[in-house]
DNA sequence: TTCGTATATATGGATATGCGCATATGCTAA
DNA sequence: TTAGCATATGCGCATATCCATATATACGAA
């Protein structure tokens, strides 16, 4: 896995990218509705950050019918882990009732 | 020192800031001849550059007489400082014979 | 099967953010 | 004050973000 250091950051340049990315790191492969139903945000403009991460491969996906799981990539160098996990640290616990919330959708 | 982590990196998303970044912790204040002379870019890159990495609250600057030199903000969260390490650390060693390139122009 | 509807996800078009160049400002010395 | 250097700021363009709409998949009824 070859990626740049400034790749990663453009990628975790915005605040829902890194809280989808909190999500996926807490709590493994996550769907889209459930994002939304997490994040509160309208489904256009996850889909959007998600495409956006998928692009800068930090990010897998997996379509299971109807709906597509996504998950951190495997295989991403340790210091992104690292950084990610550093930047994540503060909010992690805010997640899970919202998660919670959401969990109804692909059962 | 209060720093969103999205501040911290959208402030980094960039190569040209991640450098400056780097130079900053390896070798303290530098001013912003000593920038141009090391990466070799435009001036008003490079100041452009500074201002963002100083309205982010990365950097602190000093003016004598002429010459603005340029810092690492004093009481950075720590877990800033595990970021912008594991993110420079990779081209730590790259830019030393460039920023004595440079070394010239303030003495 | 074939159609119809509902749900999940992704894509095109208008607006805002960020980058680099040309120019302007500030400082020093003579 | 004039020249010369160091640094910073306004403008045009590229990129990114958000919203409305389109596509795809699933499931039930005829």
């Amino acid at each position: 896995m070859s990626l740049a250091p400034v790749t990663l950051c453009k990628a975790l340049a915005d605040d829902t990218r890194l809280r989808l990315v909190m999500l996926m790191q807490r709590y493994g492969e996550i769907c889209v509705c459930d994002f939304v139903a997490a994040l509160q945000l309208p489904q256009p403009t996850v889909s959007r950050h998600l495409s956006v991460l998928r692009s800068a491969g930090l990010v897998a996906d997996r379509r299971d019918s109807q709906w597509v799981y996504y998950r951190l990539a495997e295989k991403l160098p340790a210091w992104a882990l690292t950084v990610i996990d550093e930047l994540t640290a503060p909010a992690r616990t805010l997640y899970r009732a919202e998660l919670k919330r959401g969990a109804a959708c692909c059962g």
